[in-house]
This record gives structure tokens, sequence and C-alpha cells, in this order.
DNA sequence: ACGATTATTGCGTTCTT
DNA sequence: AAGAAAACAATAATCGT
């Protein structure tokens, strides 16, 4: 029955940090829907595309026909030079001596190129694809993109492997902007067996000195609501106390996810509407004890 | 589901060399 | 100053109720 309304507002395309256009408050775009933060108006729910499908589907066969592409195995099996004992030990002269140094030069810039550009290209398709996974909007995957660019113009890839640091500029990118997404959300959908996106963010953020403040309890509050289908009063009263705990600095040093999903337990309490604590750590990705802990943080709060 | 207890992890500090 | 190590806080895991 909406659904006009909600067509119009998603041709303007409205997207993270517009202003709601019914009670102009902030707007933020998580996993699968664009809401606003304050009023927690649905502007596009279930129309985001579903693209992320053939698209990762693409990138996965491309990389099966490409063969692997590992940081490691680049630099281990694959690389290969012309080396001086060929000319240099037997007394190559003239022309052949010549002939061989140039294409000495020729492969070794070659190799070179195409090592970088295979690894920018994996890189941007592992930033797309996860990108496109998260739901993003185009211009945060953009961001996201530029980052990777630099990561890698800034010699930060060496050591690291390409899908942590295409993760972790996902990551940033979303931090760039505001968006609530936790490292394991964002972790999920990494290809590597073991993660690395923290130690990649945190160099990445470093180096590039990236214009990220800490995320706030209250910023999660509109994100987990919608995914625990709370009322509309128990996600306001939820909001009030994760602003009230943070201005208290009772959350601070806590990971916000976690203290948001609080908030909303004890909202749900106080509306009489319980709200599930199992399915609130799910939700936030946390576990209950933590989410309990919490709890008892934001009743205290309030006592 | 809850509360309590224990284990683990991560991080800033401090002590060394 | 760079690195190792003991120390602390947060989170996870596990228990009995």
């Amino acid at each position: 029955m909406h659904d006009q309304v909600y067509e119009t507002w998603f041709d303007e395309d409205v997207q993270a940090n517009d202003q709601c256009p019914e009670c102009s408050g902030h707007v933020v775009t998580n996993v699968r829907e664009t809401v606003c933060e304050d009023c927690g108006l649905v502007l596009s729910d279930g129309v985001v595309d579903r693209g992320p499908e053939w698209r990762s589907f693409e990138d996965e066969s491309r990389r099966r026909t490409g063969g692997p592409v590992t940081a490691a195995r680049h630099d281990k099996g694959l690389s290969t030079e012309i080396g001086y004992l060929a000319d240099g030990g037997h007394g190559v002269a003239g022309d052949k001596r010549r002939r061989l140094g140039r294409l000495r030069a020729q492969h070794r810039r070659a190799t070179f190129e195409s090592k970088q550009d295979r690894n920018l290209a994996h890189g941007l398709g592992e930033v797309r694809r996860i990108a496109s996974a998260l739901g993003l909007s185009t211009s945060v995957r953009d961001q996201a993109c530029r980052l990777f660019r630099s990561a890698q113009s800034e010699g930060l890839l060496p050591g690291r492997s390409i899908e942590a640091m295409a993760s972790a500029a996902v990551y940033g990118a979303c931090r760039c902007n505001g968006l609530a997404r936790t490292m394991d959300e964002v972790d999920r959908y990494s290809r590597g067996e073991f993660s690395g996106l923290a130690n990649a963010y945190g160099v990445l953020n470093r180096e590039l000195g990236l214009p990220t403040k800490p995320m706030t309890p209250q910023e999660y509050i509109p994100r987990l609501a919608s995914a625990l289908e709370v009322s509309d009063s128990v996600r306001r009263r939820g909001r009030g106390l994760a602003v009230r705990a943070e201005r208290s600095g009772v959350a601070t040093g806590k990971h916000p996810a976690g203290f948001a999903g609080a908030c909303l337990v004890v909202a749900g309490d106080e509306a009489g509407d319980p709200v599930v604590v199992s399915r609130v750590a799910e939700a936030a990705d946390a576990c209950t004890s933590t989410i309990r802990a919490h709890r008892e943080r934001v009743r205290g709060l309030l006592a």
C-alpha cells in the first residue's frame, strides 16, 4: 500500500545522510533497507537490487578461470626472470646481447605490471562483491574501491592478503559514512580463511588517516530494531536509552552494537513487550552473556 | 532464559635491552 | 626507541538453576 510512495522516493534515490522526508531526521542505509534513523521510516525495503547474486557468481567463475590469485602465490611460484648467466657467463656479444637485455627489461616490466593489474582487478572485484552482498549504495562502494586503490599505491598490500584489504576498504568506507556495520558482518563475506580484516583496517585507517569518528550505540539502533521487528515505541525508547548511556559514559569502550541491543532489551521490558536476548545477540553479532552484561549496565543507569 | 563463573581475546601500559 | 611481558577490561563460552 505504501509501494507507490516508496517507489517515488527510491527513484529520487534517497540515500544515507539525506534528510528523511517525514521527520527531517538522519537517513542511513543498512543491509537491506534505507531507513530514517530517527523515526525509523523505511524508505526502500526490498527494493535493493538483487544484483549481488549474479555479480558475485560472475566473480566466482572469473576466479576459477583466472586461477587462484593470492598474494602468496604471486610471489612464490609464478614469477620468472631472465637471468644474466645466459650471456654474461658465455660471452654472448653484440646483437644477441642487446636483444637479450631488451627482452629482460620487457619481461620484467610485463610481469610487474600484470601483477599489479591482477592484484588491482582481483581486489576491486572483491570490494564490489562484498559491497554488493552488504547492500551498500554505489557511492559507498565506489569509495571503497578508491580506498583499495590508495591502499595499493601506498604499498599497504605486501604482507597482507588482497581479501583482507578488500574487506578493510569496504569496512572503512562504511565507517567514513557513518554506516553501522560490525567488522564481523563485513568479515562474513570475506573469502580468506583467516580474516586479517582487523589488521588490514588498522593499517588502512592509520596510514590513510581515514576521517572516521567512533560509532555510537544509537547508530546501531535502527538496524537492530528492524532486524528484530520491534515496535516503534520500543525502538524510540531504546534509542533514548542508547543516547543516555553514551552520554553517561557507561558505553565507552564497549562494542556499540551489543550495547544498542541491550538498550532494546531494556526498552522491550519496560513496554511489556519482551525482546528475546538470544535473538538480539544474534542480530548484534554478540553473545547472550554480553547482551546481559550490557543490559545490567543500562538498568543501573536508570536506577 | 537467567545469573554466575571461567576462558579467551585484545589492547594499552610498562619494563627491558 | 623498539620490543617483550605482565596486567587489565571486554567478550565469549559454559555451567547449574
